[in-house]
DNA sequence: GCTGAAAAGCATCGCCT
DNA sequence: AGGCGATGCTTTTCAGC
């Protein structure tokens, strides 16, 4: 019923990475009081999930509206060939935008799917339009996101019944 | 060349969430320091940016695979209908599943991006098993994640040219 | 709206169990 | 490994500008 986890991350390690991930400036003695330590100990935990890169890295969750992103979408990209040089300099470029917020390769080469913001439909076009331009892109589908239900950007910190 | 942003939002206010977005655990006195005011008046910024929703929350980013999460992958997902009852009801039903860490609706009804994660192939055969045999799916094109080479959850602070 | 000082609370170290 | 106590720093409030 326990995960074998490469690290040795316990009952205690999940809790505090349950914790931090649901917020993130919690003060440690407030973690400690929580996970039932004191807080050296707690304190050590976390450097060690730090150090270990279990814990990557701790961030402000700013909402895109208020600061002028008033559209996500999504562009799944085709690529003319699966030379691994091509796959390289596209991902290269499109890291470069601002906008592209994600960029995941899938299926094995060839495709890319990106997350984009934009400011409005008009950066959105002209986006989509820098993507369809770009060398060796064969073709892109877009998918603008309507309403968003849920948006976890962390991961489940326990295991779950497949 | 100055946005004219909803609420005042000002250059130090985006310098100020720039540096929360990269370190959400900055001390309020680095944090003060890097934009050139004093602890006091910096607090008071970032608590207003709290208050008014400009900043949502702050988590700790998880490294998926040393939590045993070898696989994010996407599923493109079509209903029968676009009738609104069976999409709440689709919406409410994926949200419950920890292994779906975002739901979108996308080109205005009948169709959902979802971002999952899953254990192991078996365990994500398993869930696009479950997504096609739930009520009212008629399609499902899932998207495996070969390798991620941007992965940024949050937004440019800065406004950018189109 | 900012500065500066002061009080309370926190992080962190060394040592002990 | 976890806990206790001490120290220095940080947060936070409150006058005063």
């Amino acid at each position: 019923m326990t995960d074998a986890l490469p690290p040795d991350i316990d009952e205690v390690d999940r809790q505090i990475l349950a914790e931090l991930q649901a917020d993130g400036r919690m003060t440690n003695v407030e973690l400690a009081r929580r996970v039932g330590l004191s807080a050296p100990p707690c304190l050590r935990r976390v450097r060690r999930l730090e150090e270990q890169g279990v814990i990557r890295g701790y961030h402000a969750d700013l909402d895109p509206q208020v600061l002028g992103w008033e559209i996500t979408f999504f562009a799944l990209v085709g690529l003319e060939t699966q030379k691994q040089t091509v796959l390289s300099a596209f991902e290269a470029m499109v890291c470069e935008w601002p906008e592209v917020r994600e960029c995941h390769m899938i299926r094995g080469g060839g495709d890319f799917m990106l997350r984009l913001v934009a400011r409005d439909t008009a950066h959105e076009n002209a986006l989509t339009a820098k993507l369809t331009d770009a060398p060796n892109v064969l073709r892109v589908q877009t998918l603008q996101t309507i309403r968003t239900t849920k948006d976890a950007s962390g991961v489940p910190v326990e295991g779950v019944p497949a």
